[in-house]
Formats: C-alpha cells, sequence, structure tokens
RNA sequence: GCCGCCUUAGCUCAGUCGGUUAGAGCGGUGCUCUCGUAAAGCACAGGUCGUCGGUUCGAUUCCGACAGGCGGCUCCA
C-alpha cells in the first residue's frame, strides 16, 4: 500500500446481509457529506463498491473517503457523466466516446458536428451547475443480456463498438465504461422522483449524488482521436477538474498559474536565454549569450563527471552519405523522423538524427581487444529530427537537438556490471543538477506485437541486467510493456521538478542490432572473436531540453554556480560606481560573472531589474559600506546581509558559487 | 501529421462594425535628478498590423493558402 493511500485509509466496517454499505458506513458514524464523505467502499477482492452495494453475506469493507486517491478518481469519474449529461441536454446529437478520470480531473469524449467554443464550454458549465445542485442519484443497473444493452445503446455507435470489444474478450480494463464480468449501466435518477435523467454504459463505481461534487471548472477543448489510434475518426475531447471543496480547486488553479510563472518558453524570453526565430524553423532554437553560459556550464560540469567515470571524448559530423544509415537501419525504420536527402556529387547526404553509426565506426576504425573494453564513447553530438508539425514544443521537444550521448561497448559478461554503474552514475549526476526526486521506468519487449531484432534470450538476459539495476537503485520501477524500441529494451529515468511534474530524462538502452549490423567484434583472451554488447545512453536527454527542464525546475532562479548572471552590483549614488567596480574586478579575477549596474536608475529600480533577472547576489554599496570596506548583500529571496567586509563578501560568494549548492544562496 | 484557436512596436496588450495621421505600458535612446534594499521625471525614436494571393473604388480589418505560435491527439530525447 502507497504510503499516500495509507494516510486515507478508515478503520473498516462490517456490511451485515441484508443491508447496503450506505447503511454500515451511517451505523459507523462515518461523514456521508463534504468533503471527507466516504463515496464508496473496497470490498475484500479490492474491489471498489457503490454504497448502494448490498452484501449477501456479512462483508468486512474498507470504506473510501472522497478526499483519498481512490475518491477523488470517482469524483472525477463522476463528474464526467455529469458532464456528458449536460452535453447532451444541450446537444442532443453528441455521440458519446468515453469519460475517465485522469490526474487532477477528467475527460469525456464526443462526436459532435462542430467543435465546442469556450462559450459552449460556458453553456455545459452553467448546466453542469444545475445538475450538481439538483442532487441526482447515481443508480447501478445491469443489463441482463448482451442483446439489452445492444438495443438500449442503439443510438451510440461508440458504446456499442465498446460493447463488441469486450465481446471480443480484448483486455478494457483500461476502460471506465466496461469492466468486469457484466455489463453494467448507471442512471441518474432525479433527487425527488425516480425519474431517470441521464444513462452512462460503466462499470462505475460512482458517487451516491451528485451533490458531493465541491467544485469543479471545465478547462479546455481539443480533439482526440477515438481509442486514440490516428486510423479512428476524431472526436471531440472536454477536459475539466474535480475537487471535493472549493478551497482545492483554488490550489489546484494557483498551482497551474505557478507551472505558467515557470514555463520554459516565456521564462526564455524573459531571461534572455534563448529564441525560436521564426527565420530559422519550426524547433529550432539558437541560444543567446546568457542562455550559451548555461550551457556551457551543465555540459562543463557534465564533461568532467564523464571524464573521471572513464568516457573518452569523440566528435562526428552532422551529415553523412545515406550508405551509414543504410547500414545501421535507420532509413528503413526512422526515414519518417530523418530530414529529407541532399543530393551532391551523385550521393545522397543525409542530417544525422542519431550518432550512434558514427560512434560505432569510431569502434571499428581499427581491431579492438578485450583489454579496451568497457570502451565509452561519449560526444555532445547535435543530431536533427524531423519531428512532425504538431509536437513541436518549447525546448522539450525540438527539430535540432544535442544529445549527451554515449556509447558502451562491452563484452556480454560486463554488461550488467556496467549497466549498474551506469544507472548509478546518472542518478548522482542528475541530483548535482538539484533533482533528487526520481522513478525508473523499465520498457520491456511486448512479444504480441511488432517483430523484434535479437534472440529471446539475449532479450531476457538484456532485461534482466536492466531490471536488476533498476532494483538495486532502491527507486520505484514501473513496467512498460511493449514500450521497447525493437532493438533493446530500456530504462528511462523519470525526474520530478520542483512542484511535482515528471519529465522524462535519461535513457539507457541495450542495442542488440547495431553490433552485427555493422559487424563488430573485439578479440577476446582466448583468442577468438566476439561480438561486444552495445548500451546507448544520454544522461540528459538533450542539452536542449534539459535547459528547459532546469528552467522551469528553478522557475528562472537557477543555482549560483549555473546563474548566467551571478553577482550584479549596485553602486547607490554614481560616485560609488568605482568601488563597486573594484570589487567587482577582485571577483571577475576569480572567475565570477559579475556586472556593476552604472546605469543613471535608482538603486531601488536597479535591485528590481537584478530581482527581475532573478540574480543570486546582489551587491550593493553607498556611503555607509563606503567608509566601513564593507558591502551589503540582497539575496533573491528578499533577505540582506548588510555591511560586510569586502574579504569576507568576496569569500562568501565564491563558497557559494564553488560548492555547486543548488540552494540559495540567502541570508536565511 | 490531425482538430481547434491565435499572429498589431523588442515585450505584454488596446483598437480598426472595410474609409485620411494605428494607441498604451514596459523596454530602448537623450536630458534632468544623485537617491540605502522591487519601478524618479520629461522628451524622442520605434509598426508596409506574420507572408503571399483573392474579393472590393478602398483590406491591418472579409475570404483562401502558407509560415510561425498555443492547447490537445498521435508520436517522442
Amino acid at each position: 500500500m502507497s504510503a499516500d493511500r495509507a494516510a486515507h485509509v478508515t478503520a473498516s466496517v462490517v456490511v451485515p446481509t441484508g443491508t447496503t454499505a450506505a447503511d454500515a458506513v451511517a451505523q459507523a458514524g462515518l461523514p456521508t457529506h463534504g468533503p471527507k464523505a466516504i463515496v464508496v467502499v473496497r470490498d475484500p477482492g479490492g474491489d471498489l463498491r457503490d454504497l448502494s452495494w448490498a452484501a449477501d453475506a456479512d462483508t468486512e469493507v474498507e470504506p473510501v473517503a472522497m478526499d483519498s486517491p481512490d475518491g477523488l478518481n470517482v469524483l472525477r469519474h463522476s463528474t464526467a457523466h455529469v458532464m456528458a449529461q449536460a452535453v447532451q441536454d444541450l446537444y442532443p446529437e453528441a455521440k458519446l466516446g468515453i469519460g475517465p478520470p485522469i490526474e487532477n480531473g477528467f475527460y469525456y469524449d464526443f462526436d459532435v458536428a462542430a467543435p465546442f467554443t469556450p462559450d459552449d464550454l460556458a453553456k455545459i458549465e452553467k448546466r453542469m451547475r444545475e445538475i450538481v445542485k439538483s442532487g441526482q442519484r447515481f443508480s447501478r443497473r445491469v443489463y441482463s443480456s448482451l442483446e439489452e444493452a445492444k438495443a438500449e445503446l442503439a443510438s451510440e455507435p461508440y458504446k456499442l463498438e465498446l460493447v463488441d470489444v469486450k465481446g471480443d474478450g480484448v483486455d478494457t480494463s483500461e476502460v471506465m465504461e466496461v469492466g468486469g464480468g457484466e455489463l453494467s449501466v448507471y442512471d441518474n435518477l432525479a433527487a425527488d422522483s425516480d425519474k431517470r435523467c441521464w444513462s452512462d454504459l460503466c462499470r462505475g463505481p460512482h458517487l451516491p449524488s451528485t451533490r458531493l461534487i465541491g467544485a469543479f471548472k471545465l478547462m479546455r477543448s481539443a480533439a482526440a482521436y477515438w481509442r486514440g489510434s490516428e486510423a479512428n475518426p476524431q472526436l471531440q475531447r472536454v477536459y475539466g477538474t474535480a475537487w471535493p471543496a472549493k478551497d482545492q480547486l483554488k490550489d489546484h488553479l494557483r498551482l497551474l498559474e505557478e507551472a505558467a510563472k515557470r514555463d520554459h518558453r516565456k521564462l526564455g524570453s524573459e531571461l534572455d536565454l534563448f529564441s525560436f526565430p521564426e527565420e530559422i524553423g519550426s524547433g529550432l532554437a539558437v541560444f543567446h549569450p546568457k542562455g550559451g553560459i548555461l550551457r556551457r556550464e551543465m555540459e562543463g560540469y557534465s564533461r568532467l563527471r564523464h571524464e573521471e567515470s572513464g568516457y573518452e571524448f569523440v566528435n562526428s559530423p552532422h551529415i553523412t552519405k545515406a550508405k551509414l544509415f543504410e547500414t545501421s537501419g535507420h532509413l528503413t525504420w526512422f526515414a519518417e523522423g530523418m530530414y529529407p536527402p541532399m543530393d551532391l556529387e551523385g550521393a545522397q547526404y543525409y542530417l544525422k538524427p542519431m550518432n550512434c553509426p558514427f560512434h560505432i565506426l569510431i569502434f571499428r576504425s581499427r581491431g579492438r581487444s578485450y583489454r579496451e573494453l568497457p570502451l565509452r564513447l561519449f560526444e555532445f553530438g547535435t543530431v536533427y529530427r524531423y519531428e512532425k508539425s504538431g509536437v513541436v514544443h518549447g525546448l522539450t521537444r525540438v527539430r535540432g537537438l544535442t544529445m549527451d550521448d554515449a556509447h558502451i561497448f562491452c563484452s556480454k559478461e560486463q554488461m550488467a556490471g556496467e549497466l549498474k554503474s551506469l544507472l548509478r552514475f546518472v542518478l548522482d549526476l542528475l541530483a548535482d543538477y538539484g533533482l533528487s526526486d526520481f522513478y525508473l521506468e523499465l520498457s520491456t519487449r511486448d512479444d504480441t506485437k511488432a517483430k523484434f531484432v535479437g534472440g529471446f534470450e539475449e532479450w531476457e538476459e538484456a532485461t534482466e541486467a536492466l531490471r536488476q539495476a533498476a532494483e538495486e537503485s532502491g527507486l520505484d520501477l514501473v513496467p512498460d510493456p511493449g514500450g521497447a524500441a525493437f532493438y533493446g529494451p530500456k530504462i528511462s529515468v523519470q525526474a520530478k521538478d520542483a512542484i511535482g511534474r515528471t519529465w522524462q530524462m535519461s535513457t539507457i538502452q541495450v542495442d542488440f542490432q547495431l553490433p552485427p549490423r555493422f559487424g563488430l567484434e573485439y578479440q577476446a583472451a582466448d583468442g577468438t572473436r566476439q561480438r561486444p554488447i552495445m548500451i546507448h545512453r544520454a544522461l540528459f536527454g538533450s542539452i536542449e531540453r534539459f535547459v528547459g527542464v532546469m528552467t522551469e525546475h528553478y522557475a528562472g532562479a537557477f543555482p549560483a554556480w549555473l546563474a548566467p548572471v551571478q553577482a550584479v552590483c549596485i553602486p547607490i549614488r554614481d560616485d560609488h560606481v568605482d568601488y563597486m567596480n573594484d570589487f567587482a574586478a577582485s571577483l571577475r579575477a576569480e572567475r565570477i560573472r559579475v556586472e556593476v549596474d552604472a546605469s543613471d536608475d535608482r538603486m531601488q529600480k536597479k535591485i528590481r531589474n537584478a530581482q527581475q533577472q532573478k540574480i543570486p547576489f546582489m551587491i550593493i554599496a553607498g556611503d555607509q559600506d563606503v567608509e566601513a570596506g564593507t558591502v551589503s548583500f540582497r539575496y533573491r529571496d528578499g533577505s540582506q546581509r548588510n555591511g560586510v567586509p569586502l574579504e569576507e563578501a568576496r569569500a562568501h560568494v565564491l563558497e557559494v558559487v564553488r560548492s555547486r549548492a543548488n540552494e540559495g544562496p540567502s541570508a536565511a
């Protein structure tokens, strides 16, 4: 049981034979309304049941409160139903898709003639309020047969399709509409009569009443493919959020605002870090001087760590003749992700979408001995990928990117150890940049799907080695069956940022495809020729994405060691400029990035400017400080340290920067 | 790539129901002010209203295509 869930567990109650869960909850004196209301119960089999569920034998159940993770899902799922009812009230021709709860909210898909406008959403929201207020009851009903279900759902083509999918025995566990051993429908009944207002094919469970929906808001509408496939028609998806109480909705909206303030695209231009000039093309960034410093610092520290960990640095060109990518197989399986070729002197050249083939050629440039393994080749390699126009997004999804890419060539025997130390290395390095909350995803082969390269045993061995490395890290490991590339399984490191959003960072991938394609081999101790195992890995993913993630993680207030400008000296009057220049020069001599603001702004304005630029140290001096031979610090958090002797001030800045501390600085 | 929305000064945004000189704040430049912890004052410069085409006597405004952006879907470092 997760800690999250444990915190919400209420002592179990017994539902006596022939009575309902609601009776038992009321009997136990548990809340039945308000944000902490018990909305469903968990039966001994672990399934969630409506409060109207009746026991056919004395049954011990666990009451589930609305503000628990399961309770929130129920709330949001029920709110999705309310929304669908509102939509069909207002747009009777709308056909229903699916409407599950998601993180922080829910969505529902509709087939409508025209997409929803913001005005439509406002109308839908208004209608939803009426429904919520009217206190409709959710009532479960089970279809006695497939035919009965189909007859009732005759006007809902998508629901019919779901019923049939279920009939096919396909796993539909992720579809809320159908599940378990029966087909059920939820009727919304008017509060004071048993009049049926609306129904939806659904496995439930649901809130007892719409009145329990404390707060909700429709967020946006967008198109989504039916059942997630590009080949299917697009439905209109409406996203909403729902909470047990109004304050929680407010908090959630505040969090979204906070996230918007951290948006690296916005901060990127505010802090003059990078831009995407239209003239260059979509998804192609230029880094301005300040963004350039960020990259240089990030790359520099990474280089240092790689050097210490036995990596060798290589370089490779950005374009190559087609043959290389024919050999590697990229042109057969990655062509749609590549820029089209250019014809030169009778040959076709391609921009490289990946670095691996180049590193392979370096491995193959001469005979290799087992004594050289593991051979770790590292490069900040810039690659170009033709991303579909709709997916390009800030720095996190671009068409030109620089990977901190390495390929490790090792023997089969070395693989497990190498993976283990590699994962440790990855996590340590990310932690040095201030990311510390991780989980891992293990992407494995899905045997029911596409073809795979390599034998079953190779896959097993590599997957096991990855799994062991992951497990030894002690981090949560989320399986991602079928997520592997066809040439090998992988671990990806997901990092949570300062406000809890997760980003895919590093990937560690075992490759069975390329070594044989390029005929790689080395000479073993016994004189035989062996094929090396190849591991691909990128820690930042791409420098561009990493800059974006760091920007959002720190909300632009970078740690002093990364900050493009580490200190600004602010003279209070013109005649303090020389004093500040001298002090700045003494810092600059220690490679501190320091500026003196000698503009004719008032010092309050200079502080405001430095604050907005999120500069770690503001160093101020006026008459008092000049006379005393001191300076005064103001930090980003507004805290101050006044009258610090010059030598001490200098040592303080150096200490904070050189420690690569990711917190502060602050006087606090 | 698909669906919807958006594009006016370096930035954030007004505005034009199709009609002489398109506005504001910030930012920039100049001058005045010389000031102790988040915005001193004044003045000036800056826009062929994303691009191309169409409709019209006349288009920044209406229509279309394209480019770029935003939110999703699919995909992904």
